[in-house]
DNA sequence: GGATTGAATATTGTATTCAAAAATCACTAA
DNA sequence: TTAGTGATTTTTGAATACAATATTCAATCC
């Protein structure tokens, strides 16, 4: 029998996949309106489709819907990263903890290839390299947990893109030199099977992320005394356009 | 300024709405197609905004969608529903400790009205009244964590509506008789202020909850020894045709 | 009688169309 | 100039149209 659901795959899901990847690479900026005919024309399809994807990525909060005004890109306050490492403390402190004691040989050696060649230094490239590789293994982590529902709400609802929506070093709260033994050690008591200390090293490295936010939104708080941005996109342009002279 | 997003309200939301309520009331019943012409004609609308629906509900695990075969109303497995607990162990965890420290003396008080006339008889009329009661209890309780992430995560993701999909006393694992005692000693907590202990009751309340679940599983499993259920809807009728003789 | 094939029918996925609302722009008056 | 106002253009939200695919069912063959 031939696997169901598989074989085709609908264009809203495509449109949903390729228009995700756009606002997580930052083609599509925070504040920008998503011009529908625009983007669909670009894309090669009607607007049905892309409607569906966007109102997908709405659910996600990657975009906002304005009724009758249309799609913004969203942009995330440092209360919702920091909300979204409060979760993944707990989630992903839970995964690391199932992962310890469910995790087969194979897995291990698998999660032990992470973060092997990783290049500590200042480079802009070794930082963005290093993201990814973090984002690859927080993924592999959640994964090896084992929990399904877990696994699609973490995924889906973006708690790991929301966390690395800090701009700076592409969206690493802290720099790969400290939380690189976390990682290793993390690592480590996971393939090795010890529930306990995974857990607890899971949750520590979050905790640590978290204090270095609060710390930076404590400072950002101290410069600006009261400045407070515009919550809703309001003639906002497309980034697209030509800059005023 | 008047509130944007809130005026308007988009069709496909209010057909969201409502064909959500449909299914969580069995109206639709688990394994049923969702005839697209028929449930617009229903609802006055074209398949435009049922279509949007449907696909919101997709992600929400509600329905099934099977490309150029349509949607079904999803059945949920044990499996995911122990999984749902294990989630809201943690997280209404959580939820209950925030709660227990930044409570109010109005909520507080809202809290405590909870339960306050709850029916523990044998009859069916109260189970069903005790189980919206927890319903909205636990929504309170989530909502008293002041969690906006969270919060949305388990609305929109249904965490809450896989709980009571057990085929059993209005979806309730436990007897009101047992659970009631616990539901007043975690309002008391929370109200009065206590953290641990709150994160330590409602924790417990659904750890007891899961393990209640997992007897009743290996029970079954050991009443029908091997008969797997198919995954997949196949020529699944809708439950509005005559039974057969 | 039961399996197989293929036309007829139904349903889905997507494009197109259209009315209503919002944004933009040009024009007038202070 | 600049604020306000009405006409024009865009854009959205939803209905309809249509082609591609799936299902049904009757006729055929073994």
């Amino acid at each position: 029998m031939r696997k169901l659901g598989t074989r085709h795959e609908n264009l809203d899901r495509k449109v949903y996949r390729e228009l995700k990847s756009m606002i997580v690479d930052r083609k599509l900026k925070p504040g920008d309106k998503i011009l529908q005919e625009k983007i669909s024309q670009e894309f090669g399809v009607s607007r049905t489709p892309l409607m569906c994807a966007l109102k997908k990525l709405e659910q996600e909060k990657l975009v906002q819907a304005i009724p009758r005004r249309g799609f913004y890109v969203r942009r995330f306050t440092k209360e919702e990263v920091l909300e979204a490492f409060e979760l993944r403390e707990i989630l992903e402190g839970l995964a690391a903890r199932r992962a310890a004691i469910i995790i087969t040989a194979i897995q291990a050696e698998r999660l032990r290839g992470f973060f092997t060649d990783a290049d500590v230094s200042e480079s802009g490239q070794g930082i963005k390299r290093y993201a990814d590789e973090d984002r690859r293994f927080h993924n592999f982590l959640i994964e090896l947990g084992g929990f399904d529902l877990l696994n699609d709400i973490l995924e889906n609802y973006n708690i790991i893109t929301v966390s690395y929506r800090v701009d700076v070093m592409e969206g690493l709260v802290r720099h790969p030199r400290e939380t690189l033994p976390e990682h290793r050690a993390l690592i480590e008591a996971i393939a090795s099977g010890k529930p306990d200390l995974a857990e607890k090293l899971a949750r520590q490295h979050f905790a640590r992320s978290r204090q270095q936010l609060l710390k930076e939104m404590e400072l950002e708080k101290a410069r600006r005394p009261s400045k407070p941005a515009a919550s809703h996109p309001r003639a906002v342009r497309t980034s697209q356009q030509e800059p005023g002279p």
